[in-house]
DNA sequence: GTCCGTGCAAATCATTTGCACTTCT
DNA sequence: AGAAGTGCAAATGATTTGCACGGAC
């Protein structure tokens, strides 16, 4: 999962420092406590580009500034909040993101690497509309496509 | 990851027998072994109408007839070869189901009581046209709504 | 001062692997 | 015969829980 990209924002709007304070804010008013280990993981969480596992929040929030039980913790507290959104995937991993509103998306997964790239929008509704027509309520969804990247295909790759 | 189709009559009128003789061809096919712990199985997964979990499948087939550790190698296999789709879901488990050429679906999971339902149709080809437009080959998709079913959202549940 | 959050150790749980043995083909 | 499949035991790896302490509000 290495790869020295440098890409500050992609695309639109909020910087990682505005993301950070929205969560911080979010927190607030939901009565959570923002602490210190929280505001590392925000930062590593802000910082991203692609989702990243716990184990990686927690390396990447300086493994011994806080534990990886903590990260587990907070990410479930979070998640229950709303302020990240949990990405479950093969083998039961999962990924955590920040929860950026209207920017709902979904992931391609490299098989091999596991290097993630974003992809634009979402077809769900026709889905979740059958879901809600049988009755279920309070929908949620997980999708992510996996495949072979470029990289990865490369026959010198072998 | 080819899928043969051949004779339309298994996508319309199939029985469980039928599936199950459908999925003991393919693995012939594949040089597989047609076993007595691998035919327990499929006849489980073909009278299921949704998708198993390895140990669902255990049980059903008569948990001292074959091992759990034999239920999850086959459906690696059968999963290998095309002749299950597996169900990656959340918390780490997953779920098998006989592939039925042409009617590639997903499904509607209950988060309180586990309940599943199948919804028709899938709308990922924007999504995988996006990821190969990145260059991403061999492609799968993952994909379960989650919400809460109808029994579970009444009150007097709670 | 209260609670929520934290760290550390130990526990879970689904799934996987090593190895010797059995059985298809 | 020879490879593929099986069973049993033990290992893995991500995530979770128990409990006592510490810090946010």
């Amino acid at each position: 999962m290495s790869q020295g990209h440098r890409h500050e924002e992609d695309c639109c709007g909020a910087g990682p420092g505005d993301r950070v304070q929205t969560a911080v804010q979010r927190m607030k008013d939901r009565a959570m406590r923002v602490t210190a280990p929280r505001l590392r993981m925000l930062k590593v969480l802000a910082a991203a580009r692609h989702p990243l596992s716990a184990e990686q929040i927690h390396e990447a929030a300086g493994d011994d500034q806080l534990d990886l039980v903590t990260v587990y913790r907070s990410l479930g507290a979070m998640d229950d909040a709303g302020i990240v959104q949990r990405h479950p995937l093969e083998r039961g991993r999962s990924l955590y993101a920040l929860v950026s509103p209207g920017h709902h998306h979904h992931h391609v997964i490299c098989r091999r690497c596991g290097r993630i790239e974003r992809l634009p929008g979402c077809d769900t509704s026709r889905l979740e509309a059958a879901a809600r027509a049988k009755g279920f309520g309070d929908l949620t969804h997980v999708m992510e496509i996996y495949g072979v990247c470029p990289a990865c295909a490369q026959p010198s790759h072998a």
